[in-house]
DNA sequence: CTCCAGGTTGCGT
DNA sequence: ACGCAACATGGA
């Protein structure tokens, strides 16, 4: 399949952002294309994109799937494709904003065509952002891999097994004990199964926090769950339910990037990223995303 | 050894 | 509403 993409989509700029982690074991970079595991209902296919021959296209290429891929599925996958790479936003009026403010200016500038790569399974954001909580990234991508490894399923293509995040029903069937093991620590693993149980009882979905179409009042209802902060709902808002507008403003990752381009000599506090952030209006989930990426 | 890391909870003012 | 210890462990 070929996809379309805006002119202000670069894909060497969304793959540098995928490579930026050599311990990611939800895709693979093998020459200059993403492959990657991608569920369609209850089937799962081993997908690779790559850059398009024509300029400004993704080639979608499905490599092996758990049966023959019907047009359905095809239709499916490329939907997915579109929402990872977050391909139908307009990012004129983003980069319009951009170009008057300091903060942003260089880093637009330097990654002019990167996208908010999504987390398009609610679960696997939810559970990343729990992972990710208070520990530096090497270990928590660590952590991810020994948590998928133990309980997703895989698939095997050319030499590489590709891997499923697990189902919140295989993790909502779990004791804290059964997490320690992977060096999960108590509370991290009691979160995991409390959302792992909430979506299994179907009381959380994707579907409903969409359904909100207000990016507060998703934020409310996964704050309301325990071991969900202010930092992990703007996380799983931004990455999996695509709000321009969340806002993980206390991330420290977020502070180091701001204290970085604006050379100070220590890092802003939240007032003054509040102030420093006031034209970015419906734009914080990109600015923060750029941010982050002038820190690899 | 110390300090920090893509924070959150729960308890005390 | 706001402050702060506790949580726990890898990496620099």
């Amino acid at each position: 399949m070929i996809l379309s993409v805006p002119t202000e989509f670069s894909f060497v700029e969304n793959m540098k952002y995928l490579s930026r982690a050599a311990n990611e074991c939800m895709h693979q970079i093998i020459d200059d294309a993403l492959i990657k595991l991608i569920p369609v209902g209850t089937e799962s296919f081993i997908v690779e994109i790559r850059q398009g021959t024509e300029e400004q296209t993704l080639q979608i290429r499905i490599l092996c799937g758990s049966k023959e891929p019907s047009s359905d599925d095809q239709l499916d996958i490329t939907r997915y494709v579109t929402d990872m790479f977050d391909v139908n936003r307009n990012l004129q009026p983003f980069y319009t904003m951009a170009a008057g403010d300091p903060l942003l200016n260089p880093v637009v500038t330097s990654f002019y065509g990167l996208r908010t790569i999504g987390i398009p399974d609610l679960f696997e954001a939810l559970c990343w952002g729990i992972i990710g909580q208070q520990i530096n990234l090497p270990f928590a991508y660590t952590l991810k891999r020994r948590f998928v490894e133990c309980y997703g399923q895989s698939m095997r293509w050319d030499g590489d097994t590709y891997w499923k995040f697990p189902e919140p029903e295989r993790i909502a069937a779990l004791q804290v004990a059964d997490l320690l093991p992977l060096q999960m620590t108590t509370k991290k693993s009691e979160y995991l199964i409390g959302v792992a149980k909430l979506m299994a009882e179907g009381s959380l979905t994707k579907q409903r926090l969409l359904d909100l179409q207000d990016c507060k009042a998703a934020e409310k209802q996964l704050i309301a769950i325990r071991g969900i902060g202010p930092w992990t709902a703007n996380y799983v808002l931004m990455r999996c339910l695509r709000y321009t507008s969340a806002f993980p403003i206390q991330d420290v990752g977020l502070h180091n990037a701001i204290q970085h381009v604006l050379g100070l000599d220590k890092k802003p506090t939240i007032e003054r990223i509040k102030e420093l952030s006031a034209s970015w209006a419906g734009w914080e989930a990109y600015a923060t995303f750029y941010l982050w990426r002038c820190l690899y």
